[in-house]
DNA sequence: TTAACATATGAGCATTTGTTCATATATGTG
DNA sequence: CACATATATGAACAAATGCTCATATGTTAA
């Protein structure tokens, strides 16, 4: 059993940073979102079509993602387009879905 | 933009299982113990007190991972001696530490 | 400009979550 | 056996979370 201080010790703001990433990952709904952007860029009202949830519950999770920079937006006419802008965060969450496809 | 029904969708037990998984990981205490046991086997107390938590936390904490199957134990003397017990999950811990830690 | 559309945002509410406190269970010791 | 030690567990409670409803903001079209 090793001392504590023999310990590799996590800095609290690195505990809090990927508590907020597994955080934004965890909720289904989050995920599915997540999940649908990183196959095509969508606008507000074709997730929300897709994903059965309302316009209101997308815009926010939406700006959730956005504060974490995990997504990205441009205006497209009336519409705004959204897209993932952390191949990273997306490759976790892959990695996830695949070991629990083939567990 | 796709019609819905040329999206790859996830099952929704595939959503539950992972969504699972990531809750597991996002709260900073679980983290800290899944990244403590994956450094050293520990019984219940050391966890307790290198993370400097009350031991009934800790304990209810290693329920709910243990429910999870990402750790597992076995009896020495008094103790009970935790460790990992999903490699792919201390993986993606792995990966998203250092991704925070080299952003 | 005015009306319609697309999205964002704030408040309120029900659910979930992580902790503490008290107590139960199980093992080792004299 | 009786007692101490180590851990688990249930109840209760405060804080965080995700939704809905109502409304604000910004863009396009007439």
């Amino acid at each position: 059993m090793m001392k504590a201080e023999d310990h590799l010790f996590l800095d609290e703001s690195v505990v809090e940073e990927v508590s907020k990433i597994f955080k934004a990952l965890a909720d289904p709904t989050r995920m599915k979102m997540l999940y649908l952007l990183s196959q095509e860029e969508c606008h507000v009202g074709h997730i929300a079509e897709v994903l059965g949830m309302s316009q209101s519950a997308v815009s926010h999770q939406l700006a959730l993602l956005r504060a974490l920079r995990l997504v990205k937006y441009r205006r497209e006419g009336k519409s705004l387009v959204y897209s993932c802008d952390d191949d990273h965060v997306i490759s976790l969450l892959r990695q996830a879905i695949d070991h629990a496809q083939h567990p």
